[in-house]
DNA sequence: AATTCATATTCCCATTGCGGAATATGGATT
DNA sequence: AATCCATATTCCGCAATGGGAATATGAATT
């Protein structure tokens, strides 16, 4: 995987608070949108670039998707990954997103279930 | 210092180059043009990116730029700048690159001198 | 003061990225 | 088959970026 674009991947704000949920476990797009509070189109256009540069691979759950970083990524992903994980724990924006997650998924999720089950009122 | 900033001066094939290099020590824009062979501009111009960015400092010696990094960066900085050099080994170009550098100042400079005295042929 | 050398800046152009409004898709439910 | 829900895509405007040609700057040397 090139360098370069992993970078590109990683120098936007709500890329970054996404790649950062995800550390955490699988969610889906109504996650993010509950966690992050920013207009659906953006979330998932966000989620698209990502996913176009193999950053996160995603599976079809009924109506939801469910997005997740790769389950063995390149080296050079991984110590990214880990540097960014490493760097969110001194940031407040990104502890406040997972604890807004936390609150609303108190369980890691897996691959096979974001837990979203029913429709949801936003 | 912001962590987006940090990535935006990392998505780029050339400011990498410089990034890695500078990990060895100071160095001086003819050095940069001798290793990178990339045109004049284009080296000046991503160093003023980077310069701008907080991301290296520079002082001038005579006629010359000496470039370096920061003496205390951040944090998130340094872990970064960890992370490329680590992930660099891997990469044959960033290798040539250092190889080159080797060939051309074999000893690591300071940031008082970049060992350039005399004008160079080009 | 005129020239030379190393480096920086300006101007132009083409490409890319981001955000939002509107619309489309695809699966599930009625 | 019609509707509903979650998500994706298209279209638009705007700002930022990268590259190169030409020019400017600033220090040293003649």
């Amino acid at each position: 995987m090139e360098l370069v674009k992993i970078y590109e991947c990683l120098c936007d704000r709500t890329r970054l608070r996404i790649l950062h949920l995800l550390g955490r476990g699988p969610l889906c797009v109504c996650h993010f949108q509950d966690v992050l509070r920013e207009p659906q189109v953006k979330i998932s256009k966000h989620l698209g670039y990502l996913r176009a540069r193999g950053m996160v691979r995603c599976e079809r759950q009924a109506n939801w998707m469910v997005y997740s970083l790769p389950a063995r990524p390149p080296r050079e992903l991984a110590a990214n990954l880990a540097c960014l994980q490493d760097c969110a724990q001194e940031d407040p924006a990104f502890q406040r997103d997972l604890a807004r997650l936390k609150k609303l998924a108190p369980k890691p999720t897996t691959p096979s279930s974001c837990g979203c089950t029913t429709a949801v009122k936003r």
